[in-house]
DNA sequence: GCAATATTTCCATATTTCTCAAAATATAGG
DNA sequence: CCTATATTTTGAGAAATATGGAAATATTGC
């Protein structure tokens, strides 16, 4: 199991359904973050597939935890998801601007 | 297999070692593309191993083929990585601005 | 210490993905 | 039509990933 790029392990974190979906409720959970439980249950998902998929999140360096009394509070990896653009954009811009054209506009973050 | 984001099925194109190392050989090749065999003598990797990767590539949108007489050329198909970051990007920003930040200068496409 | 709650880890199974040799297809040039 | 070249498809075994129940761990309050 070769992984030459870091970026492999993020976008497999990325590329599972389940995990697209919670990486999404994260970032809209904000700084907050939300509980394990919180989670499985709006995804309607079983607590121990859940906390496998949270947990390949994490790895990924696209989540982070911090224990609440009982609960888990998962927030979203902002500085890794930002690596993971990066490395993707720089890539193709490398030489093909044209790829990352309208990309400006995509960033203009609506409040 | 419920797969409800399409960005799923690029993400996990994406998300494998050789199929990455071949997008950014693809990208820097640019217009003109690479034959089948060349991507697989750059990557060294058995022709019929290689050509599931690519592809596993276009049917994400990803990459494009033109046969050439007997050689078929492939390129990085620039408006599916554009529309990947896009999704990705605009997910993001939601509501959180932090994310994005930085992401304009990895943007300065240099020349 | 015990019961209750929140979550993870363990374990086994099911499914998917990966790999590549061998056979098939496509094209070009005698 | 035959041969050579370029590539894909087939097929099958190996490896990795996904899933979820049951057991284990952590925390709190009584």
């Amino acid at each position: 199991m070769a992984r030459h790029f870091w970026a492999v392990e993020a976008l497999s974190a990325l590329a599972h359904d389940t995990r697209l979906r919670v990486f999404r409720l994260l970032v809209q959970a904000g700084a907050e973050g939300m509980t394990a439980g919180a989670i499985a249950a709006a995804v309607d998902v079983p607590a121990s597939t859940m906390s496998h998929h949270i947990a390949t999140l994490e790895r990924a360096g696209l989540a982070q935890s911090e224990r609440e009394s009982r609960m888990i509070h998962y927030r979203a990896d902002y500085d890794g998801m930002r690596r993971l653009l990066s490395f993707l954009i720089e890539d193709c811009c490398q030489q093909r601007p044209e790829m990352c054209a309208d990309l400006v506009s995509a960033m203009a973050c609506k409040p």
